[in-house]
DNA sequence: TATTATTTTTAGATTTGTCTAAATTTATTT
DNA sequence: AAATAAATTTAGACAAATCTAAAAATAATA
């Protein structure tokens, strides 16, 4: 089935609510798309007539097995997107976001499938987040919270949550990338800082804010 | 200035019209979008709101000067990316009109600049229509239309204005693409048809109707 | 040139996605 | 448990883009 943007918009929000909380409300989607919560609920009316989640009124709601699968499909478009312009248009990583969010919404099967073999199938785009294949199956991987490490064991980051651009601008500005190598030095119990120590880099402090965001694995 | 889908869509087409015959007609504009008058005369409202047209009620109207760098940069964007999806994509030439369409309205200067440059900034797209550069300027070439040629001189195919699929299937089914080698061995009198050589093919007939939607240059 | 035909525009309706304000339901506190 | 607060939904409005049907302007023709 074909979406609208506004629709595919709401799922794929939806769906990234509800990996965290489960079940989603209505005011945090309303906060999460900038709308009002009345918008919300027409919105929920619709996705519902179409069958793609779980909703009572008043109840709280979230994507079935078919949502889930168009909140897949999304997703697998907007990453493939920043991939490319990453990689192939050499655009900055803090910088792709918004324009994947338009071209997301183009709808050809066979323009994704050719895009996903022009880039070479990818399974992570260039902030780290796994790119779902066609069917809908995302690729795992081992990685653990930054604020959550052994100590002076060596590190390489993963992926990035927040993806704000101020997060991003953060991260640069520390010399942190995808790939990155860092280890932990010590963490401070009074607001659970981190002192951290990036290859080639003096040690820095980050709060553990930033830390919560990125993602690590083991060398 | 910023235009919306359907705004673009007029516009460009208003282009292409004005390009044949000079002033446009609503009625006319209406067929070639597929949609009615009326609708027609709301959106000439519109732009001639945003200044991008000379028009006056039941007279007629086409784009001024800002109208036409409009134009010229939905066309670029539309020739861009057909050529990204033909020669990165590697789809077949007569498939992606209707995937370009919705990629040219996706709004980024910087997207655009970075993908011309990845392309190689190329000048003509894969139907041999030219590129219009950033600020409009259309490469010019020495074509002639098919119909209008010296006989038995070597040519080369240089575009093909009527971007039908059925045109392009045709096309293909005689062997004739963008720098196909052929000669003009006979013209018909009698419904203007002719008798060509593609190179390495045997002799064929095309219809006039044909004819005049090839471009050809001299070898 | 008067009449008819065609083209174009207006007037008013419809759909989609959004909004505000008020009403309803659920949750939280005295 | 009654009162208050918060969350959610309904009712009704609005803008954009389209449509149909009817009116108005222009063009063609008898």
């Amino acid at each position: 089935m074909n979406f609208t943007t506004s629709e595919e918009n709401h799922i794929k929000c939806i769906y990234h609510l509800q990996q965290v909380t489960g079940l989603v409300n209505t005011n945090s989607l309303a906060a999460e798309m900038q709308t009002r919560p009345a918008s919300v609920t027409d919105m929920l009316k619709k996705l519902k007539a179409k069958k793609l989640l779980h909703y009572e009124r008043y109840k709280g709601f979230k994507l079935n097995e078919a949502g889930k699968k168009a909140a897949l499909d999304v997703v697998r478009k907007h990453r493939l997107w920043e991939f490319f312009l990453v990689e192939k248009l050499k655009f900055d990583w803090d910088k792709v976001h918004p324009i994947a969010e338009e071209l997301e919404h183009i709808n050809s099967a066979e323009l994704i499938q050719r895009l996903d073999n022009f880039l070479g199938n990818p399974s992570f785009d260039p902030h780290g987040d796994p790119i779902p294949d066609k069917h809908g199956k995302i690729p795992v991987i081992n990685q653990q919270n930054l604020s959550t490490v052994t100590l002076k064991k060596m590190l390489t980051v993963s992926s990035v949550t927040n993806q704000s651009v101020q997060m991003l601008e953060m991260l640069k500005h520390y010399n942190i990338t995808l790939g990155s190598q860092l280890m932990v030095l010590k963490k401070f119990e009074f607001d659970e800082s981190l002192e951290i120590k990036v290859l080639k880099q003096s040690p820095c402090i980050i709060s553990e804010q930033v830390a919560k965001n990125v993602f690590v694995q083991y060398v």
